[in-house]
DNA sequence: CCTATTTTTTTGGTATACCAAATATGACGA
DNA sequence: TCGTCATATTTGGTATACCAAAAAAATAGG
């Protein structure tokens, strides 16, 4: 009984969390599966408090179902959500891209020219995690030159919950995202609304429709 | 002590979210005031817990602001987040309008038909709280045609996060209103995706902003 | 074999109580 | 007066324990 891992000192809700989060992504719990509390709780030897926590951001993440008085169950995420998802998605990068290119705030556009240049060092040496980080900055970054703070936060929660579904980092795919990147970047600074829009959302198909789409 | 409003049965979580809620609206708590759950749990004399739970949503719902470790306080929503939310919520009514009017399922579209005429007929009889209700269905029907569980997600959310802040039943507007979701409908029946998509963004700044909103 | 009823599980919601870590506050000495 | 250290508060996180309402499972009846 109790966590395999048995960090002390990480919060129990994020240990549970990351445990059912691997066992669902290993197919171990199938979709539909339900994940009842109690017996979660004895089985990791925990309270059901930091079980029900671990549920409800498992649900956040779209991994988890929970149906009021019915508790929660493993959804099946991808097939019938992902198109949902990058469609919302695509459009509100669009939205971000199109403020982004109206307000274009100098400080900001300078930090994204350095994010996107560090981006493409990283590809010269292949490494991978840095891309990631450098990645996500160049989305930060642009969010924060759109000035829209909700819109940033909707975009961040997308972001995560399409993240584990179609990661992928294929060399050939990178160097035509960050190719992607620096297009989007030079209509923001040109101030073309349209065009950075129109880049920003094929920006998302491109990167979240590897080539053979389950759906 | 305890909650003036003494209703048994309704969960203290929400009791004390409402009761939050009407102190931070009438500006009884100014933005920045600290929310401190030991203090308010005893003001209200409850535990901690439902009080923490309260906090959560109403961070959820934008009145609150929490900051780790540092705990809640007041924020002040309005003034510049305003245009943010509405920029937003435009985009993905938009997007909703026009997936409706891709798909415009035959089923949706009568239940649509059903609860614009019964908002029409509140207007005749001036019944705001029916028309308010009828208001939001046919906003979630809506978002039922267009068969996107995710953007129908973060549109209610949108929605509760701006319905306190620009709430008001004037009744020539409300006639507009109701008028706007008549020319939204025919649109979406139409397949006109490009006019429903216009429609229902222009819809939401005209809901929101009182005066006008031509942007 | 299917349905109605009873029993057992679960979920939600809450109280109470600890504890460690982080923050806020106040007193103190430079 | 100011920076620093000690002390008091708070937040987060968790355990445990109840309870009512709702759902699921088991059982009785037709």
């Amino acid at each position: 009984m109790a966590l395999a891992i048995g960090d002390a000192h990480t919060p129990l809700t994020k240990m549970v969390k990351d445990a059912l989060r691997e066992r669902i992504l290993n197919a171990e719990f199938e979709p539909g599966t339900r994940l009842v509390e109690g017996r979660i709780s004895e089985e990791m030897g925990v309270s059901r408090m930091p079980v029900r926590e671990a549920l409800r951001e498992l649900a956040a993440e779209g991994l988890v179902k929970i149906i009021p008085r019915r508790g929660a169950t493993v959804s099946m995420p991808a097939a019938d959500q992902k198109m949902d998802l990058i469609e919302v998605r695509a459009t509100l990068e669009a939205l971000n891209a199109r403020l982004a290119a109206r307000r274009k705030d100098p400080e900001r556009i300078e930090e994204l020219q350095r994010v996107l240049a560090a981006g493409e060092s990283d590809i010269e040496k292949s490494d991978f995690s840095e891309m990631r980080a450098h990645n996500d900055a160049f989305h930060t970054a642009l969010g924060e030159v759109s000035g829209n703070v909700t819109l940033q936060d909707l975009i961040r929660t997308l972001r995560d919950q399409t993240a584990m579904l179609f990661k992928q980092d294929d060399p050939v795919k990178v160097r035509e995202t960050w190719r992607e990147h620096a297009d989007i970047l030079r209509a923001v600074i040109a101030g073309d609304e349209e065009l950075a829009a129109i880049l920003a959302s094929r920006h998302v198909y491109n990167a979240v429709e590897p080539e053979q789409a389950t759906d």
